[in-house]
DNA sequence: TTGTGTTTTACGACCTCC
DNA sequence: GGAGGTCGTAAAACACAA
């Protein structure tokens, strides 16, 4: 049967039924399994139908040649208008409400798949999100730990030097906390070591101290 | 052969639009 | 009110591993 004919020009693009031979199917194990059952029922009952073994007349599984058509027609137009749907129902031998339920059934398969598809989208871009923000957590901690020593180094000096700190100029002097690691970084007490300004190049003090994830004091 | 998981067909309930 | 939509679900059809 001509596809133009089978379906009017009106319902049917012609590139669907041009790129038919080649057309992909949604999965290679439904290819496998429509091969196999067509194999296994010889084509149907004759009727356009097949039917295993007297199957229930209400559950009929449409023919190869039915579904491909149809979905070649959701392919055109994923709604399904009266004068379409009496249209295909008439030309594939089906009821109209049997083309309803179809096309039902294949907007809902399609939309699943769309929310997958989607779901996969989002989740490459949060996953990838993610370990943007770990580089840049990373990169915070080795910018303070060089921070760290570099003020470490100024008091060194300033030591060696006889410098004492006498708490003259607290604006704009850096933090650097004393006693073990797990307080280096904290917002604890901290002293202040005048003469050293950092924030021209690092900013305010605070935002050195807020940076730091909980975790690194775990 | 059978148990199990997946896909397809069909239906009912409910909603929206004309 | 009727037609067609979505959504959730049942059940048949089917594939496949054990």
């Amino acid at each position: 049967m001509d596809n133009q004919q089978l379906f009017g020009s009106s319902y049917v693009d012609t590139r669907f039924f041009a790129a038919n031979g080649t057309a992909q199917r949604e999965s290679q194990p439904k290819a496998r399994r429509r091969r196999r059952r067509a194999a296994r029922c010889g084509g149907g009952d004759g009727n356009g139908w097949e039917m295993d073994g007297g199957g229930d007349p209400k559950k009929r599984r449409l023919t190869d040649e039915q579904a491909e058509m149809l979905e070649l027609s959701f392919r055109e137009e994923r709604k399904l208008e009266t004068g379409r749907k009496v249209y295909l129902a008439a030309e594939l031998g089906l009821d109209p409400k049997q083309v309803a339920v179809w096309f039902q059934n294949r907007r809902a398969r399609h939309k699943s798949k769309t929310l997958e598809q989607e779901f996969a989208r989002l989740k490459h871009a949060h996953d990838a999100a993610i370990l943007h923000k770990c580089h840049l957590e990373n990169e915070v901690l080795r910018l303070k730990e060089k921070l760290r020593a570099t003020a470490e180094e100024v008091q060194r000096l300033r030591s060696a030097a006889g410098i004492h700190a006498n708490g003259g100029d607290s604006a704009g002097a850096v933090s650097v906390c004393g006693g073990s690691p797990g307080s280096s970084f904290s917002t604890g007490t901290c002293q202040q070591h005048p003469g050293f300004s950092g924030a021209d190049v690092l900013g305010r003090d605070d935002d050195l101290m807020m940076c730091v994830p909980e975790w690194f004091f775990a």
